[in-house]
DNA sequence: TGGTATTGTGTACGGTGTACACATACGTTC
DNA sequence: GAACGTATGTGTACACCGTACACAATACCA
């Protein structure tokens, strides 16, 4: 009777195989289910079946845990923003078009940050820069990173005549600003009791001042 | 020698005087100096020289004494829209006041939030709600909240007819998201690094867009 | 085959929030 | 002014957390 005490999917091996990837999943999942906080080290190896300390050969701290969850959050949401602007008709005028993807990645912003609440807050927990060394574990499909499809919305909008040079340095800054205010008031503030398309509504409705605006 | 082996400033009265406030006060400054996760229930209560569980005659958890704490940095931001709505210039016409008064609410929002970053973000970590029945703990000298502040600026807006009713409604949430989005950009995020007169430049030209787009 | 680097384990420490029983002092009532 | 109940601070204890350090088991390479 080898005495095996220890509850969960004990492995029989000693080794575990994919430790660094299975902590980064528990740690997502964790993220899932309670924003930053949660993501706590010694419940990431609880559920992949492993000493506490065994993170430590994989993650020097749990904040660096959590940074990779976060670049797994960023990514996520890169994703969204991608299959949204997909969805965009062709054939359409350029500025009709680049109005359209500027609303796109608003849009997939607004949403994520409703129905993936808690990876939204870890993305967004702890300092979130736009390095000039953009980060593949942040990115989507196209490789472009959340800030970067926006850049790329603002690009057309100046392309297309909507905006001027003038208007387009660092305008950014000040749209994503609104967009992301806005998610923290669905999630966190006030108007964290409306349904999806109350959301959606006011989210057009943010969208339209910040087109006009801009 | 009746030994007496703990540090600080040790009272000679079993009782403390005023402990709650004590405590709040410790909160507050724990909050100044690293925001929500710095206020630390054991941490209080050493600064008021009082042993950890003293805390749970005052505060029903952590939680408690951090709502405690947030009603406090509200007030602080309320006081401080005050003082900038108080800076405008009487005899402008009323259109003119009433925008005048968006601006001080904005740039006051923003300024606390680069120049008391640890006491905004104590602010609005948890649920921020505009509760129906307005604290008075989270006002300033007016009686009024920030939010009740935002509100009556945009009244001001309608009143001096630049606003119509339709587009007065819910207004203070656009205002405030756009506001509360950069506020974050600058305090966590990609503007971080700004200095107080740059910040105070993007804070301008992103309440531009709001009194253009609202 | 043996030695070395990698990865998981065991043990331990200080920190946190908080429950529970106890001690002390204040305020009220006789 | 003494007795008593109640508010308030203390002591002890527990579970949980992050993490440091020494050790053990395995994989990999010479």
């Amino acid at each position: 009777m080898s005495g095996r005490t220890g509850r969960g999917p004990k492995r029989g091996t000693y080794r575990h195989g994919d430790l660094r990837r299975a902590l980064l999943d528990a740690g997502v999942q964790l993220a899932r289910e309670g924003g930053p906080d949660a993501v706590v080290l010694r419940e990431a190896t609880r559920r992949a079946g492993v000493v506490p300390n065994a993170a430590y050969r994989h993650f020097a701290s749990r904040e660096d845990l959590l940074k990779a969850v976060r670049a797994g959050a960023l990514s996520a949401l890169a994703v969204r923003m991608e299959i949204e602007l997909a969805k965009i008709r062709r054939g359409k005028r350029p500025a009709e078009f680049a109005r359209a993807s500027l609303r796109a990645v608003g849009s997939a912003y607004l949403r994520f940050a409703q129905e993936e609440s808690g990876l939204f807050r870890v993305a967004f927990s702890g300092p979130f820069d736009a390095e000039q060394a953009p980060d593949p574990a942040k990115a989507g499909q196209t490789g472009l990173n959340p800030f970067q499809l926006l850049g790329a919305a603002l690009d057309r909008l100046l392309a297309a005549g909507v905006l001027t040079a003038e208007r387009r340095t660092g305008a950014e800054y000040l749209a994503w600003a609104a967009v992301h205010g806005l998610a923290l008031l669905i999630i966190a503030g006030p108007l964290h009791r409306l349904t999806t398309t109350q959301a959606h509504a006011v989210g057009q409705r943010l969208l339209d001042v910040v087109e006009r605006g801009l």
